[in-house]
RNA sequence: GGGGGUGUAGCUCAGUUGGUUAGAGCGAUCGCCUGUCACGCGAUAGGUCGAGGGUUCGAGUCCCUUCACUCCCGCCA
């Protein structure tokens, strides 16, 4: 028998009634009545109350004891009176009553209540994570987070996938984000970096023979947070098969997502077979590669009917004639909103740094006429043309942004989420996951007006390319996927390109020539060069996964140690300075900037 | 690197137009209370109003600088 427990605080039952019983836990809450007092004693799987009356000698001390503190109490169980069962609790028929206690670990004054459903500064949850992780809806977040990899792990190794780990100390890629390095005292002056994701390697477990291979792979990226993005690291169910098509991994994802949310969620699911938008299509019609497909809004591109003679609104006349284009959301039935509705739209696009919305109303009183500020500009023939491109009828409102692609696609696809929000058109739940494909391989950088990689240099183009396409990469369409769900994006991946010669022939694209990339990715490109099978995959984010399952908007609330936002661990003090010995074996010098 | 929000007791917050000694709830301490489950009642302690500077007869409140936390843009193949 334990020492400190025969039963946990969710397990005694009527049928224990009269047992001498040992549990052990935390004091969540004291209820003082003077002659009697009652304790809910918690541990990780519920609660129990305790009772002790003032006959105990022991009622004085209990009755001064701390909260949270932990406590090992021997008593009897029995039943409750039936005005006072308590059915929110498992164990709410019965309860402890105390005959002996013993303080297993004291508590001193807590700087947040352990026992409240209040919403603290982030700061000071932090600071005391450990306090901060029993309270209940974050413990359940994060034994939730478990569950879900175990299942995870579990379909995996059932669909035949072999689980290995990669090396955590590796070198520094010169694509992608920046790294975290680490300085190797064995050789001095150099580094190795943490990887970003372990995407060379799992190629070179394709190339070794394995088949399939998956693992809940730590991944490091030195780069800012955002509420979905952890600073410094976080987790993929990384994967890759060989011999594979597209259609294989998209089968194979599509099969274990489905089934995790339906495991792990009461939302619905609004597709179980993700539906396919090409990246192309995505920008146009949502002005985003992450849609979220439970907004029913779309954007629609009505440059052309500014060129009719009969529209005379020259603002966005002369601005197109300079390369602008003027893009559109249609509300339905929104002929009776205030004016408010539409300045407060047209407002907050202007404090977005776009130069507003434009918008009009349908209106047909004998007449097809437009409603609002700029509708004198559009002829009824204009005004037909807009609403066959836009699928709108009578009653429907236009909002319309004009500009240079780049600007015009983030202010629409903002604006889609802004408007849909406004008119409560977005049903929470539901879970729309769908697939972003045909990324460009190439994309030219605004800054330096350069070609480089759009997403991932190992990717395979599509198609069997010829000079003269290469001629024109930024035609050129990749293998390249992502899984978008509810405007998150959720995974990333890639059939991988597996043919040397053509890999040196796209990085010269890019601006490597052959020595550079031999150099760069000599362990990719040598393994590759005897006897690679063709393969793919993709790493679903295991944080932003469960962060949907919890319903959380914040991806700290299923991370059991988060950093803070500027990548510091509060509670361990990490980044820390070291000392000059530590330095000195490493060869390092520090050189602060100012 | 840039923009927004927040910062008042251990915690969550209120604090009017710049005006007397900065308040409440929870928590802490002390007292009362035998059926609560957010127990109840009474009392006490607890404040560098994030920090620094300025305007003013007078600043939690207005101005400037700065720090911390957070959200967003950049960034994240």
């Amino acid at each position: 028998m334990s020492k400190y427990r025969t039963h946990k605080c969710n397990e005694l039952r009527k049928q224990d009634l009269d047992k001498e019983i040992l549990i052990s836990g935390w004091i969540n809450k004291k209820r003082d009545h003077g002659n009697i007092l009652f304790i809910d004693l918690r541990d990780n799987y519920g609660i129990t109350q305790c009772i002790i009356d003032k006959e105990n000698k022991n009622f004085l001390e209990l009755e001064k004891i701390q909260l949270e503190t932990v406590v090992k109490i021997d008593g009897k169980v029995v039943e409750r009176s039936s005005e006072t069962v308590n059915k929110d609790i498992e164990t709410g028929d019965i309860e402890v009553v105390i005959n002996k206690f013993e303080v297993l670990g004291t508590c001193k004054e807590l700087p947040m209540p352990v026992f409240s459903d209040q919403e603290y500064a982030e700061e000071i949850r932090l600071k005391y994570r450990f306090l901060d992780l029993r309270r209940k809806k974050i413990h359940e977040n994060i034994i939730l987070r478990s569950k879900v990899i175990s299942f995870i792990r579990n379909e995996m190794t059932s669909a035949g996938f072999l689980e290995f780990q990669t090396p955590i100390l590796t070198s520094s890629s010169p694509e992608g984000a920046r790294d975290f390095l680490v300085p190797s005292r064995l050789n001095p002056g150099k580094f190795y970096a943490l990887p970003q994701a372990p995407q060379q390697f799992k190629q070179l477990i394709m190339v070794s023979g394995f088949d399939k291979y998956f693992q809940i792979a730590p991944c490091f990226r030195d780069e800012d947070a955002r509420a979905d993005r952890s600073p410094g690291e976080f987790y993929q169910l990384d994967l890759e098969m060989s011999f594979v098509e597209q259609e294989d991994v998209f089968n194979v994802v599509e099969k274990l997502l489905v089934n995790t949310f339906k495991k792990f969620s009461d939302k619905k699911l609004m597709y179980d077979q993700f539906p396919k938008i090409s990246y192309a299509d995505a920008m146009l019609k949502y002005g985003s590669d992450k849609p979220d497909l439970r907004n029913p809004l779309v954007i629609n591109d009505i440059t052309e009917v500014f060129s009719r003679e009969d529209v005379s609104f020259e603002i966005f006349k002369k601005l197109i004639k300079s390369g602008s284009k003027v893009r559109c959301i249609s509300t339905k039935n929104t002929k009776d909103k205030p004016r408010s509705f539409f300045d407060n739209i047209d407002k907050w696009a202007k404090e977005q740094g776009a130069s507003g919305l434009a918008y009009f109303t349908f209106e047909d009183d004998g007449k097809l006429s437009a409603k609002g500020p700029i509708g004198k500009f559009f002829s009824k023939e204009a005004l037909v043309e807009i609403m066959k491109k836009t699928n709108s009828e009578v009653g429907d409102s236009i909002f319309m942004a004009c500009g240079k692609l780049n600007e015009l696609e983030k202010i629409t696809a903002l604006a889609r989420d802004k408007i849909a929000q406004d008119l409560d058109l977005i049903d929470d739940n539901i879970f729309a996951f769908c697939w972003i494909v045909d990324y460009p391989m190439f994309e030219r950088d605004e800054i330096t007006n350069k070609i480089g990689f759009s997403h991932n240099p190992f990717s395979m183009p599509q198609g069997d390319l010829t000079d003269k396409e290469l001629e024109d990469p930024l035609n050129i369409l990749a293998y390249q996927y992502d899984i978008v769900c509810n405007g998150i994006e959720l995974s990333s991946g890639a059939i991988r390109n597996h043919k040397p010669e053509l890999m040196y022939k796209l990085f010269s694209i890019a601006g490597y020539d052959k020595q550079q990339v031999d150099e760069k990715f000599s362990g990719m490109i040598n393994a590759l060069s005897f006897g690679a099978p063709p393969h793919g995959g993709i790493a679903p984010g295991i944080d932003r996964i469960v962060m949907l399952l919890a319903n959380e908007k914040n991806i700290r609330e299923v991370t059991m140690f988060p950093m803070n936002q500027n990548a510091q661990d509060l509670m361990m003090k990490a980044p820390s300075e070291v000392n000059e010995e530590q330095l000195k074996e490493l060869n390092l010098a520090l050189k602060i900037k100012k």
